[in-house]
DNA sequence: TATGAATGAGGTTTCATTCAT
DNA sequence: AATGAATGAAACCTCATTCAT
């Protein structure tokens, strides 16, 4: 991955961010970049050739912050750390741009990314059966769609302040 | 409001749902409303102000819906009433479609309709209130961000099961 | 000619003189003029029609003005009403803006109207001839010439004043 | 300035100068220059744009124009050359259309470039100064009005014979 | 690798004009 | 006579993409 590629791959990360990816042309990713427009064609191939790099490149940040999570064996904890990251999210505005680059990129382009979410729903379950819950399926589907809720507020509503309710529920699901 | 104006609004409605707003061309919306592309722009001005009329007609249907719930004396039916509400928009095609279109919409042009939300949140306030729940306000933006999380995942992720989670949200909710 | 047909015909002057022909669409016409769009083919058939409206108009009153000039008899003063025509249209708002729609026709649509100043060409070389000037026709055009360069400057020259140039003019052709 | 911004600029300038600015299309330009639309829009962003580099080029144009004139020493020969300038005009098509579109342009967005024209003003001044006229300002003054008055007639009237007219004028300013 | 001129299809919008009422 | 909804063509402009250099 040459200097300038990844100039590319991260004012179009910025971009369609910011703007969405239909909203977003390749004219403006390139001067946004500093770079020749073709260069994007030349490097990417389609502007879908671009959000593909940057979904795959999304994929394996998600792994990665994941897979600390997963592989925590205290179950307590792990539902913890599930909270922690989205706090982390709503304080660290590079984690939190491309956060909401993902869930735009699924609104615009209707693909919801289930197997990235799938081993987290499984440590959840089996977290959640750990420590006795009834439904430990319905538990942890639940907190996961609460962290979509909570990327939807995050991103959306201006000025929606997420320690409060984080700290709200990781004192619930402390028991 | 004329017949054509109507199946105009319809048309976009149902296209801005399925495409998004940006990836819809007025030229679409015309044919698909057999409909002159002309006409859009003498009724609503701008592709903009089509998108306008559209908001606006579903900040009537959701005060609309929400009117009812809101108006409900009974705390714990209050919030039975809420989450019954989604089970509805996932079994109702237009109400879905409806719902799904409001979301795409805050996506793609970073509105979120804060103040649509707010009566809700008030009267779900006074229901766990009057049900003494600890934390009444964080327990009521929680069911807020619930519905945000089940709208993402019944819009985006095919073949979701919305009654399962929502049986299991009710019967938590009735203690 | 009904109160709306003249409305129409008064605006469009308006319209046209300030802006021009082209950029000047029917739908203005007919907003400034309180009027449906309709109205106006009803009444003209053709956005060309209308402007042939006013030329006409404008052939009638330009005739109504040059007459009273063409039938003095003394030489000298039929030169000096000239230079009053102009004077009296730098100082009448009304004239101005007929005169200046006159030019500006004539620039969109390159027709000049040569008829219109023949009458004023005659009669400005004899009176050039009675004062026995050396080459009465060269005399006359020439002040034509003068004309139209002073209707170019009124129009388009903001703060242009014509009194000083005109008042020059009008003492240097009295001997 | 590639090759085909030059044709570009070109077939504006003849179109504009033949049919008016709001007259023609972007596309009839483009058609003329043998290019493709967007090219235009590439080169010049605007239709506005592409109008304001014939102004541009025009403005340098006048300048290596009148500058020949204006550094003429002997006051007579000035005065004389101003004419003969407009002679130029008339006989060389090329000079007649670049003319013609300045004037078309003044019209149609009513801009007098008074600048354009200042200096040519001053020098002529001086030079009826320095032959002792009376009022050496309304003296060049009326000059440059007989130079707007004549374009006008050159560009307008058909068949209009400029040559007799500034013979006569150059014989008069001999003294 | 990198540029930037060039394209063609398609996007939004305007406009003169027609027509049912 | 008058309206205003409706149209279709054409206007200006944007965009993803290609290509010569």
């Amino acid at each position: 991955m040459t200097e300038k590629q990844e100039k590319i791959l991260k004012s179009a990360l910025q971009l369609f961010a910011q703007e969405g990816y239909h909203a977003t042309s390749t004219s403006k990713v390139a001067k946004h970049a500093g770079v020749s427009e073709g260069l994007i064609f030349r490097h990417f191939e389609n502007k879908e050739g671009l959000l593909d790099a940057i979904i795959i490149e999304g994929e394996e940040r998600s792994q990665a912050l994941f897979s600390d999570i997963i592989f925590t064996s205290d179950a307590e904890e792990l539902i913890q750390k599930t909270l922690d990251m989205m706090l982390s999210v709503s304080l660290n505005p590079d984690e939190f741009e491309f956060w909401k680059l993902q869930y735009k990129i699924k609104w615009e382009t209707e693909r919801y990314g289930e197997h990235k979410m799938e081993p987290l729903l499984l440590a959840l379950t089996n977290a959640f059966s750990k420590l006795s819950y009834e439904s430990p399926e319905m538990e942890a589907m639940n907190l996961l769609i609460i962290i979509d809720g909570l990327a939807t507020r995050l991103a959306l509503q201006k000025g929606f302040e997420a320690e409060p309710i984080i700290t709200f529920l990781k004192r619930k699901y402390k028991g």
